[in-house]
DNA sequence: GAAGTCGATGTCATTGTATGACATGATGAG
DNA sequence: CTCATCATGTCATACAATGACATCGACTTC
C-alpha cells in the first residue's frame, strides 16, 4: 500500500451519519457531507472510489455527487474525476478573509522557515476542526533525507502527535509511526480562541529525533510557537482562551 | 432598509432546491446547502432568521442547522447565532493551500493599493462561482466620501458590473445603482483557467465616475488587472484558457 | 404580579422523497 | 471477439424527512 493509499484510508470519515454522542444528522445530509469530505481529502476522486469509500451504491453516490457539483461545491473533469468546485473556492476565500486564516499562514511561514533552518527538519503548520487535522503550510528540510508531502493532506487526530498536542495546549508531544512508519512528529498547539485548532509540527526520520537532538528540536519548536502567538496577538488576534 | 439588510436580501439563494436547467438536487441536500449559504452570507444568523430566509419551518431548519453544526460546518454561540464552524475553516485552509487562492489576495493587495492611489476610489478583489461574487480584499479610498463595507460581502452576479465583467473577459464594465443606489462600480475580470471567477472592481460615488475621470479610472483598472495576470503567470499559475 | 410575544425545541403521524436492485451503455484490455 | 469495470438510468417501495402542533423559557408590557 502506497503512502497515498495509507493516507487516504486513514482520513476517510466513518460513513456513519450519526456520531454516537452527538446530534442526529439526517442520513442524506450525512452522506452528502461524507462524500464531500472524501473528495476533498482525495483531491481528485472518481465516482466508484467515492462510492466505495462512503459505503454507498454507485447510484446513490452519483446522485449526491451530482448535487454537490450542481451547487458548485465539486466539479468534474473530462476524466470523470470530482474535485473542489467554484462555490467551495468562493466560500473558502470568503471565510478566509473573515478570520485569522487570512493571516495565519502568511504570519507562520517565516517562522516555519526559521524552525527548519534551526533543526534541519521539515516543519508544518496544521489546522484542525477537532476530528481531522490538515497541514496547510510547510518548509521542507534541505537534507538529502527529508520528510515531504504532507501539505494539503489531512490526518485523523487520534493517535497522532498533532492530536495529542491539540488536546494538551502548551505541551510538546512526540510520536513515532502514528501516521507513517519510522517517522517522528513533534507537535505543539498554538493558543487560539474559537474552535479552530492550530499547531506547528516538526517531522523527520525517527533516528534524527534521539535524545540529544530532541532537546534542541523542542526548544526551537517552542520558540516558533511562542513567536507565532506573539505575532498574531500583536496583529490584533485574541488567541488566549 | 439598511445597507446590510439590502445586501442580505439580495444574496440569499433561492430556496428552490432544483435549478430549472440543472441537475436534480435531492430536496434535503438543497435545503441544507441553502441554509449553509444563508448563514455564511449573513456571517451570524439566528435559527428563526435562517428558517425565514430559507422558507422552511423552524423545526426543519433547526434539524439541518444542528446537523451542519454537528459536522463542524457551522457553530453556534451563546446567543444562539450560527456562524462558520471549524470544519469549514479547516476545509477553507486546505482548499486555500491547494489553489491559486493561496496567492491571489497576497499578490493582488499591492495592486489594489496602487489602483486606489491612482484613482482615489476604493478598489476590491472579488471571486465568483458563477452565481455569486464575494469581495475578499480591498483598499479603501482615503477621501472623506468613500465607499466602504463590501469586503466579505456577497453579491449576485445578475445585473452587477462584476457579473457583466466576468461574462465578458477583457472588457471594462461600468454599472451604477446595481448593488447600491448612487454607487458606481467599474469591473474587469482577471483571466483564469478553471471555474473560479476573479475580478477587480473600482467603486465610488456616481458623480466621481463622470466622463473625464472615467478614462483615467479605466486605464488604471486595466493596468491593475494586466499586472495581476502577469504576476500570477510569472508565479506559475496558468491563467489563460 | 399576570399576560402576551417570540424564539427555540420536542413529538409523532404521515407521506413523498430517498433509495438500491437491476438493467443498460460505453470503454478498455486481452 | 469476450470480459471487466465504470458510469448512468429506471422504478417500485419503504423508511426517513417533514411539518402541524405543543411545550418551554426568556423577555417585555401593563
Amino acid at each position: 500500500m502506497s503512502l497515498y493509499d495509507m493516507m487516504s484510508a486513514m482520513v476517510i470519515p466513518s460513513p456513519i451519519a450519526t456520531s454516537p454522542d452527538e446530534v442526529a444528522v439526517p442520513r442524506s445530509i450525512g452522506r452528502a457531507l461524507d462524500l464531500l469530505e472524501i473528495v476533498l481529502a482525495e483531491h481528485r476522486c472518481t465516482l466508484t472510489r467515492a462510492a466505495t469509500l462512503a459505503d454507498l451504491t454507485p447510484t446513490t453516490a452519483l446522485r449526491y455527487l451530482r448535487a454537490l457539483e450542481g451547487r458548485g461545491y465539486l466539479e468534474r473533469n473530462a476524466a470523470g474525476e470530482y474535485s473542489t468546485g467554484p462555490t467551495l473556492l468562493r466560500i473558502a476565500a470568503s471565510v478566509r478573509s473573515d478570520s485569522l486564516l487570512d493571516r495565519l499562514a502568511t504570519t507562520a511561514q517565516p517562522l516555519l522557515d526559521d524552525l527548519t533552518r534551526r533543526t534541519g527538519e521539515s516543519s508544518y503548520l496544521a489546522v484542525s476542526d477537532g476530528r481531522t487535522g490538515t497541514y496547510v503550510a510547510t518548509t521542507e528540510s534541505t537534507r538529502a533525507i527529508r520528510h515531504v508531502g504532507w501539505v494539503g493532506q489531512s490526518v485523523p487526530l487520534d493517535g497522532s502527535a498533532l492530536g495529542a498536542a491539540l488536546l494538551d495546549p502548551g505541551a510538546v508531544v512526540v510520536r513515532t509511526g502514528a501516521v507513517e512508519p519510522d517517522i517522528t512528529a513533534m507537535s505543539r498547539a498554538v493558543a487560539t480562541a474559537g474552535s479552530l485548532g492550530v499547531a506547528i509540527s516538526l517531522v523527520g526520520p525517527e533516528h534524527r529525533f534521539g535524545d540529544s537532538q530532541r532537546i534542541q528540536h523542542e526548544l526551537a519548536l517552542n520558540d516558533a510557537v511562542d513567536e507565532l502567538e506573539r505575532t498574531l496577538r500583536i496583529n490584533g488576534e485574541d488567541l488566549t482562551s
